[in-house]
DNA sequence: TTATATAATGAACGTACGTTCACTTAATTA
DNA sequence: TAATTAAGTGAACGTACGTTCATTATATAA
């Protein structure tokens, strides 16, 4: 995993205290990101929340944009450290798949604003910086990939090896979906009731179908 | 369809004018707004490329935010405005569908930038406006749902009431995905091979039992 | 032609905001 | 205790940018 392969520089020397800052930090701007946009959160409102002055913030990061990178780095954190630990790979495929994706639908419904978020404010990045996210998005990805390959290769599911990663990006932008027209679909669906829609629409897809045509 | 819900004030009186000078600010805008994003484009660059004074601009507009609604409003639009003449709805319910999405996955192929752009930015307008440009939205995805009510009434496809909407949906955000997620999709499928397999994947959900008539 | 209304202009205004820096406070070392 | 280094401060700086307005140009009417 690529664990801070950008690195911002710092002012301060204490590498420990310079990692409780930027936490800090972070704590400070999310909330005030997802609530007010990143372009219309000003550092100084950072600063007040973080409890420090404008000037001890600039010394734990160099631009604005550092913080916004601390942030997004952050979520994707966040969500990737709570899916993970949750998964069970066992030997019963559908279960596997039908577990994560509820995991996964879960954790979105938790996290809907920081996901819109994410989705929002990450062309402000830099463009390295915003590899780096893709990156995250990409490995969440290459979970759900697995574990259709998993289960393709043992039988259980009937995938065409090529559609493999198309399905499980379908299984992301579902995920998302949730998050994004939560409005509309709260009117009609529990979440839990839309997890039970999407996934057997997902596992018929992909079952080893009895009559299979073409 | 609620035409020009959202009037904007102007200084000018000919109305005509109005109209096409708020024409040419959109296209000047577009680019830029798709380019750089709506926040890091300036009034000043837009009356340039509109190839006018700063002055003159604001003779046709209020704020800034008004020229973000124009533009939003206008991709919409043109989306809507291909989509639907392009609409077939013939006695083959699954044709009609399918020729459905094929247009409307070609066209968010065409305008990827501009999907994505509405998705990014849309947040920066004001709560009205907002509502507004989401309504559009809804109607695109009522397109769907009609088709598949069509269908099921018709007894071409077999569909749960409750799920027609949330199907309809479904469409939508995977047309999307196309533009969100190009860079990884390109390097596997051609916008034809994606169409099919979404379709396919799409019409083998709700098509009724291959046993039943159609 | 002169007078009036409409449209176009761009310098000037005001201010909001990211960033810096001279200075203070606290901690560490000799 | 004095000297040195690290961390914290917030007023001040600079400038970028949305918006305005006094002025000029153009069209229309009298």
């Amino acid at each position: 995993m690529a664990k801070k392969l950008k690195n911002i520089e710092s002012n301060v020397k204490d590498k420990h205290l310079i990692e409780i800052r930027r936490m800090e930090i972070v704590k400070a701007a999310v909330d005030l990101f997802v609530r007010k946009g990143f372009h219309k959160t000003t550092v100084r409102e950072i600063a007040q929340r973080f409890g420090m002055s404008v000037g001890t913030l600039y010394e734990y990061i160099r631009t604005k944009e550092d913080i916004l990178f601390l942030v997004c780095d952050y979520i994707h954190t966040s969500v990737s450290m709570r899916v993970k630990p949750s998964l069970r790979i066992t030997s019963d495929n559908t279960e596997t798949l039908s577990r994560a994706i509820e995991i996964y639908f879960k954790i979105i419904d938790e996290m809907q604003d920081y996901i819109i978020f994410l989705y929002q404010e990450t062309k402000s990045l830099s463009k390295e910086a915003r590899k780096y996210i893709f990156n995250a998005e990409d490995e969440m990805t290459q979970i759900f990939e697995d574990i259709l390959l998993k289960g393709s290769r043992e039988g259980s599911f009937s995938i065409d090896k090529k559609e493999s990663n198309l399905i499980a990006h379908n299984i992301m932008v579902l995920g998302q979906m949730w998050a994004f027209r939560r409005w509309v679909l709260k009117k009609n669906y529990t979440l839990e009731r839309y997890i039970e829609i999407q996934t057997s629409s997902i596992l018929s897809r992909i079952l080893s179908d009895p009559n299979a045509s073409k």
